[in-house]
DNA sequence: CTCCATTTTTAGGCGCATCTAAAAATCCTG
DNA sequence: CAGGATTTTTAGATGCGCCTAAAAATGGAG
């Protein structure tokens, strides 16, 4: 935490964006609004990424992650993804509650607490919203089948695998609708389900041997 | 975490030397030599701290935390105090490398999450140093055998051992009624007494069923 | 290929918490 | 009880992260 939790933050949103387009080159203001603050304070948090060597700025153009500092960036998604473990699976808050505490558990310092945490958690691979949790290195369990269901071509039976960048109140809906994760999903089920879920609702097709992983 | 971790170490800062000396009034070199500032930080945020109604300042003399502020200090110290305890009890770190983690874990801001964390941790009394842990309401558990009365939850016989923060007139009423040290409360009498009253009177149970907790 | 609309950066300020140096108050000694 | 030593506050500056407004660069339409 010491040092910046702003720097953390930005981190973040520019491994969050640039992981979800193709080019990786990311947008000030796309930053800006994903932060919530205006696109001239982006630039010059960039540009103070870009002198730690944790980023790339090309002026007028975009930001991207050096190596470095996509390791950074993952280092606090895993923290994010493991404290998101704990207060479900341990504490017992749902999973639409969980994120705003995460946020902030996730700028503590301590690379023992967050190994000492992994372990008692018993080396968790996704967290509660599915999303799979990176490694100590930084490289990520090997992902299974999932797929959007918006891409869920023929309708058939599907089983919830994750769901992605739901707010609070989409995953509260979700929950009162009865789908968690490991959910069925049936044909009939998927045409009642509001549009917009199709985009953030991961799943694979169930086979008939429901074996979970 | 929100503005205001550096109001907050102050406060803590204010609440463990007030506690620690005869005279309440803690001076602002005191503090800043506690904190690793310089006095003149000291001033500024004592000030800001007067504003808030969480201290008193008098100018060259010191500052003192009002009730507002103790409570405030005192939901920190149980904060920092339950997360020692996870951190020793569930993640098996050594009691003497809790302390700095504990301090980050503190500022996190989520009542739900203490809470929470109080019931997983089996509501402890006392965190790993053996230090006593507030209670959500600031009160601590039973020191000795005595604790506040609005805590004696079966209500039952007990005595009267102490009476906190009572003013001249409120002792004056106390003694109307017939208490005083060493009193004997019927549960009947329990409740027939003012609500204020049931947070000063320190009570120890007169029957030895100690169990509860 | 030029010019205008949009995006992005630069310029200049603000609030916060900190600092150093100087002024003010208190305390202590003779 | 006076005056110097010490403590504390005030004054003024710095770094950080944010803002608004203005300037600069990009890119799309004719």
């Amino acid at each position: 935490m010491s040092k910046s939790t702003q720097r953390e933050d930005h981190l973040k949103a520019l491994y969050a964006l640039g992981e979800s387009q193709p080019s990786s080159w990311v947008s000030t203001t796309q930053m800006a609004s994903h932060l919530g603050v205006k696109p001239p304070s982006v630039t010059a948090m960039v540009q103070v990424l870009a002198e730690l060597g944790w980023a790339e700025h090309r002026p007028y153009h975009g930001a991207r992650l050096t190596p470095t500092g996509r390791k950074l960036a993952l280092s606090l998604v895993r923290k994010h993804r493991l404290w998101e473990t704990f207060l479900v699976d341990r504490l017992g808050f749902g999973w639409e509650e969980v994120h705003d505490i995460a946020e902030q558990l996730e700028h503590v310092d301590s690379v023992a607490l967050v190994e000492r945490l992994d372990a008692y958690l018993g080396h968790p691979q996704t967290d509660p919203h599915g999303d799979p949790i990176p490694k100590a290195d930084g490289t990520f369990h090997p992902e299974g089948e999932v797929f959007v269901l918006a891409d869920l071509d023929p309708l058939v039976r599907c089983e919830v695998k994750a769901v992605r960048e739901g707010s609070d109140a989409t995953l509260s809906a979700m929950s009162a609708k009865g789908i968690a994760l490991g959910s069925v999903l049936t044909p009939m089920q998927i045409e009642a389900l509001p549009a917009a879920w199709l985009d953030q609702l991961m799943v694979c097709k169930t086979v008939d041997d429901g074996s979970i992983d």
